[in-house]
DNA sequence: TCCTGATATGCAACTTGTTGCATAGGCAAG
DNA sequence: CTTGCCTATGCAACAAGTTGCATATCAGGA
């Protein structure tokens, strides 16, 4: 399993509830790694019960009580000892490519309005990238940058350079999308024009 | 659910056993879609029950005998009625990227042979995919192509369009992965070499 | 004859992930 | 003062995916 390690990670970045990390989920770490909070406080239970982290509860005025987790030493140790075992083949699920494939046993244009939402999607995502891009590590020099304060063993612009790295990774990734989408979109209109004037005839090509 | 969705397109190119089926997972469409065999019985037997599937006894000389299934009427209307609906924004699960974030916390030259191994694997599905492209899309005309005898309603050439469409899908993520890994590589190299001269000294920018 | 290997199908146990619901404190708007 | 919203945590039931094992046919080689 990966999820102990993704939270080991995003603890290390800092600390926090539960809760937190569900919203840190649907924001940086999710775009590579999704869980929802349910997930999230089963696998800490359990992970406190390994001794991987420590919790600490934390009074607050103006909103309910939490308890902020940290790694405790067994649990970077389990991160690092994670970092040197290799990661399997990662299993893809592309829905998305099973549908286009699919399209061709019904009608394809019925499939345009949906990979256009998808599209709508990956540029919406592209652009909230670069916009944290440009926060977070554009101009010159060290800027402040939120989620980099706690960092323990190591270069401490180690970790900017990595979460700038897997960034990167994620913009790649949108773009590719977008055009590869662009392509798909391209390839079901020409069918459907051609359906719509007859299968035989493809004066196109 | 979508892996028998997956099942219906692969089962409406070509029918098939349970076993062919697996195999099928283990090259093209497990390439967007992965199901072990397990996982594929079990699916086949609820479609099965469901009626969206028939089967048939195929007895065999010099190999033992299997059940060939292929998609029924309403197997159909299950599939175009699923491509009317939306799918959700996918959940991403890049376990390589949750590496490198943790690297951070740990020696990041320690990842470098992960990663190259990778990019190996990347650029093997890559020569993979190109050389299937070839074969099956390569040149001009409608040239021969496996797994495009059976289709039922619509184009015939569209399966083949489509098909072709998905690949190049697969291309161009193997192609931003392997440039992306090679990114990574050079930020790992650049905190390895700032590591051994000293977390202070950092010559080249 | 026994062993290996490819084909072929399947069960059982377990781990993960999803969905729906429940609870509770405090704030602000109506 | 009730209703809705955000914070905060959690259970229970279910669906999906993984791992390990079991069985059987048939071919070819040791």
């Amino acid at each position: 399993m990966a999820l102990e390690h993704a939270i080991l990670v995003s603890l290390l970045e800092k600390p926090g509830s539960g809760y937190e990390l569900a919203r840190r989920f649907e924001r940086s770490i999710g775009y590579f790694w999704t869980a929802t909070h349910q997930q999230i406080y089963r696998v800490l239970k359990r992970m406190e019960a390994d001794g991987w982290v420590d919790v600490r509860d934390v009074r607050q005025q103006s909103r309910p009580d939490k308890k902020e987790y940290s790694v405790s030493a067994s649990g970077l140790s389990a991160l690092t000892g994670w970092l040197h075992e290799p990661v399997q083949p990662e299993s893809v699920r592309h829905e998305l490519a099973v549908k286009v494939r699919g399209a061709a046993f019904g009608d394809p244009a019925a499939l345009i309005d949906e990979v256009e939402r998808h599209q709508r999607m990956h540029r919406d995502r592209l652009a909230h990238y670069l916009a944290g891009e440009r926060r977070d590590f554009g101009g010159s020099g060290t800027a402040g940058e939120p989620g980099a304060e706690a960092f323990g063993p190591g270069d401490p612009d180690a970790g900017r350079e990595l979460r700038h790295a897997v960034l990167r990774g994620g913009i790649a990734y949108e773009r590719m999308m977008i055009a590869w989408l662009d392509d798909v979109l391209a390839t079901l209109h020409r069918l459907a024009s051609r359906r719509r004037t007859g299968p035989a005839s493809d004066p196109a090509s």
